[in-house]
DNA sequence: CCGACCTTGTTCGTTTGTTCACAAAGTCCC
DNA sequence: GGGACTTTGTGAACAAACGAACAAGGTCGG
């Protein structure tokens, strides 16, 4: 997060940053920002603030992002489409090196320039084109099995989409992103709201005014 | 999570389920689990367990799913219109009832079925289709704008995919994806990974091996 | 009807994470 | 060159989350 908030400081051209603006352009508190970047270690200058330009560097480079990262896409339905029609990936180093898929007759026919290839090539992905991150678009059902060929491939960074509980070994690195979850979360904010909204209204009480905290 | 769990667990013809059941397939500890659950009531039984069927119930209606949420989603570029096509959220009770987008060259074309209308039109269509939930899908320099504007239409639950930090007032509720991200923290783990192994390799020792915790 | 057994609901100590507050360090103006 | 001012880095206070442990409540076999 604020790799990304430096790039956009970086091209309005400015050159140093506080800790005190940098929490407000990522909406976190400054003393947080400060513990944070100490982990870099003490770039830092007291009284003018960060390097903008030598804390892009240091984290870059403590965050392996100096280089790319090639992920392989496993599960070419719905998700797994969109995601390989996204440019966003490839554009911040992720590129997408291959897809995959369990279904036969999908495997071999082409797509978004990549031609569809099957679950048991993996290792093969791997070894030739550096896979180091997989997607998994799969349904819920099939996710745990691609995780476990993922590992035994070699991949150790799994990114999940599928709506599944996912486990892998210590040694990999396994993070989820469920997005019903996330709408169900909000639907839960609406219920409550509409509740509040038909007890005030039951009650003729104006709803309060909250004031944004930033 | 655990309604997900549950959904499988009715699925398999389970009519009770005990809290360490239940933690272990949602992946998490059983006393969270029974804490978890008690805010919704005591609803289950001493030596017996939670009922299966009454905890969906309640659950789903604590979380206002019993009733659709129809979301518009903003900005018809590559992740809107993946996101568009994606059709999970549907399934999962949020129809896709509207298109936004900000350009004039892509209002008013078709896309899955659906007529592009302009960010102009989001009060309308609250008002026609009872938007309930915004998705952003935008660039992140035009998040802020239509995250501002979903709320003076009266949207107050949004989900931004936009790689920047979204501010909403308080009645409001905002969740973020952030894709690239998610892979910026395996990047990192990657990298620490390929740290290790160089050093290892340097130092001539094995990579201890460890065990899942499952 | 009773005792053995099981599972919940909740308390409480522990750990983790965040924020405050301030000394140390450095800049900048006169 | 010196003093006022700014900003970092971090120790200590505070807050939130987690998990172990256990009493209370309930089932079930005999």
């Amino acid at each position: 997060m604020y790799l990304r908030t430096l790039l956009e400081v970086q091209a309005e051209a400015m050159t140093t940053i506080s800790s005190e603006r940098l929490a407000e352009l990522a909406g976190v508190n400054a003393a947080k920002v400060r513990k944070d970047l100490s982990y870099l270690g003490s770039y830092g200058t007291r009284g003018v603030g960060y390097d903008v330009d030598h804390l892009l560097v240091q984290m870059s480079r403590e965050l392996g992002l100096t280089r790319d990262w090639p992920v392989a896409i496993v599960g070419v339905g719905n998700l797994g489409a969109a995601l390989a029609n996204y440019g966003g990936f490839g554009d911040r180093g992720f590129p997408v090196a291959a897809l995959v898929d369990a279904d036969p007759s999908k495997v071999g026919t082409m797509f978004g320039g990549h031609k569809i290839r099957d679950l048991d090539d993996l290792p093969a992905l791997v070894e030739e084109l550096g896979i180091a991150i997989g997607i998994i678009a799969t349904p819920a059902a099939g996710a745990q099995e691609v995780a476990d060929r993922l590992v035994a491939a070699g991949v150790t960074s799994i990114l999940n989409f599928a709506p599944a509980v996912v486990t892998v070994p210590d040694h990999a690195q396994l993070r989820k992103v469920d997005l019903a979850l996330e709408l169900q979360v909000l639907s839960f904010y609406g219920q409550r709201e509409s509740i509040g909204a038909s007890l005030r209204e039951e009650l003729g009480v104006s709803a309060e005014s909250k004031e944004s905290v930033g």
